[in-house]
DNA sequence: ATGGCGTAGTACCTACGA
């Protein structure tokens, strides 16, 4: 089965790139972010009528993941991982879903981007990187297949930025955002793209700005951490990079792992 | 040395992103 994830920003703006991407590929199951809708406004008949069922967790403009399903209709487990927005009183962001798929867990998430570095947005991203270790050792107790995939905005090594110096002062670059992911590699959980392409240089996004697909210039920042239950069946693992270069794309490009059954 | 783009909301600008 392959399992991707795609940072789709804004599920009304790219509905004709997302349902082109899905029958040109067909995942199994595909974990989208940033789909910046209510749940009111969630397409999810577009997707069923070419066979894929899904759950979803929107908020007004901004954030937003959801899980589909290639004709199945994914189990919901967890809903958010209870961490409140920066702001005072704002609440919860919608940046967390986790199901079961076919007896693999899958846990979706769009990380907190934590800009301005430093500030109360670079405290979130932290916090919620902490946040989300604690489940993942929960998760890691129960003994299952479990992928925790999705945009974790940030970029581990040097290994993985076009440039480290243009973005040093970057939230996604800094040693706390670093040292939180891989705190989560030290618990036992492998991160594909790296261990399939272990000399780096691969991109998962590339600014509108500045020429950026053009020039080349993008880093790594959507990643599949794998159990060491699902590490075992890893056959492939790559990035869907042409569509960056379609009319209308993400700024992101789907990442993706396959998996022996 | 700078700025450069795109999405969404209620909108002719602002917030947000990375």
């Amino acid at each position: 089965m392959r399992i991707a994830s795609f940072n789709i920003n804004g599920i009304k703006a790219r509905l004709p790139r997302l349902i082109e991407w899905l029958e040109e590929t067909r995942p199994s199951v595909a974990c989208l972010q940033e789909i910046k809708t209510m749940d009111e406004g969630f397409p999810a008949e577009e997707f069923e009528k070419i066979g894929y069922q899904a759950i979803w967790h929107g908020q007004k403009s901004f954030n937003g993941v959801a899980i589909l399903a290639d004709g199945t209709k994914p189990v919901e487990i967890k809903r958010g991982l209870g961490i409140d927005g920066p702001k005072d009183g704002e609440g919860e962001q919608a940046r967390y879903l986790e199901a079961e798929v076919n007896g693999v867990r899958i846990c979706n998430l769009y990380l907190p981007n934590g800009n301005p570095h430093p500030g109360p947005k670079f405290d979130y991203k932290l916090a919620w990187m902490e946040k989300l270790r604690s489940r993942m050792k929960e998760i890691w107790a129960e003994e299952v297949p479990a992928v925790v995939l999705g945009d974790y905005n940030v970029i581990p090594e040097d290994k993985d930025v076009w440039s480290p110096k243009a973005m040093a002062s970057d939230a996604l670059m800094q040693p706390e955002s670093r040292d939180a992911y891989k705190r989560m590699l030290a618990d036992g959980w492998t991160d594909a793209i790296d261990t399939l392409n272990p000399r780096g240089g691969v991109w998962t996004y590339w600014d509108y700005q500045a020429g950026a697909w053009q020039r080349d210039h993008g880093f790594r920042i959507d990643h599949l951490l794998l159990s060491p239950e699902l590490a075992d069946r890893m056959t492939a693992a790559g990035v869907d990079k042409e569509y960056r270069g379609r009319e209308k794309a993400s700024d992101h490009t789907p990442v993706w792992v396959e998996i022996a059954d």
